[in-house]
DNA sequence: ATAACGCTTGAACAACTGTTCAAGTATTGA
DNA sequence: TCAATACTTGAACAGTTGTTCAAGCGTTAT
């Protein structure tokens, strides 16, 4: 059993404070999917291969180039973007495309960098 | 070794498209930076913890409570929120508050959360 | 001083993550 | 059909992460 209520004498004080945050909270659903995305972005190889994938789409073997890793790394990380609908792909022939999924990316990535930036 | 240059012969096909996207490459140090930026909301115990603090400053063990959580956890958590400046702190007594740091994590925040409810 | 409270910290542990290797599939050209 | 190219996939591994427990620190009241 682990202890999930602390016995805490100062929450009695703060009990309008705590009821006040908790009226402004998003549902447990939309903080666990918003860990998730976060998590997408969280990796400085899927950082980089979004950043790449910035303005013009690109193959495997050109991505894996760039980054300076080997194809199979890249592969993997590309099927965690898909999942996530970060990503698109078109095949064509031997080779597959691959490209942001939609202007979202893009700005989510602006904001980001901002901060940094800052 | 590892193999970081797999011979790809669509390469030389593509090498506009290569040139064109590292024209507009963030540096590394600044992905670098991202990527750890994003890794501090991927955890859900930490984005719940931000988003109690959305409104009004807490103490570390009504977070606690609001989260279900047991107070050491809460404390390892803030600081790294605290390392990454994303909430700040003052003690009053034996209680020490804990707040947003500046709006820009607001904004961050919401921009996400857009993304998720979509 | 001493004790109690609120919080922090370090060590330990299980769970998770990213990369590599080896083997596989899909498509094309000979 | 066979080989080569471009990519994908599963298993294995090391490295990282989040939580818990126990012990510690700082502040306040007695």
């Amino acid at each position: 059993m682990k202890e999930i209520a602390p016995k805490c004498e100062c929450r009695e004080l703060h009990a309008e404070r705590i009821a006040h945050a908790d009226g402004q909270m998003p549902s447990d659903e939309e903080l666990f999917a918003l860990a998730d995305l976060y998590k997408i972005f969280s990796d400085s190889t899927r950082i980089r291969i979004l950043y790449v994938l910035y303005e013009t789409e690109l193959c495997v073997c050109d991505i894996a180039q760039m980054l300076g890793m080997n194809l199979s790394a890249i592969s993997h990380q590309l099927r965690l973007l898909k999942q996530a609908r970060l990503v698109k792909f078109r095949r064509a022939g031997k080779t597959v495309f691959y490209s942001l999924a939609d202007d979202h990316i893009h700005s989510i990535l602006g904001q980001g960098m901002d901060h940094v930036r800052e």
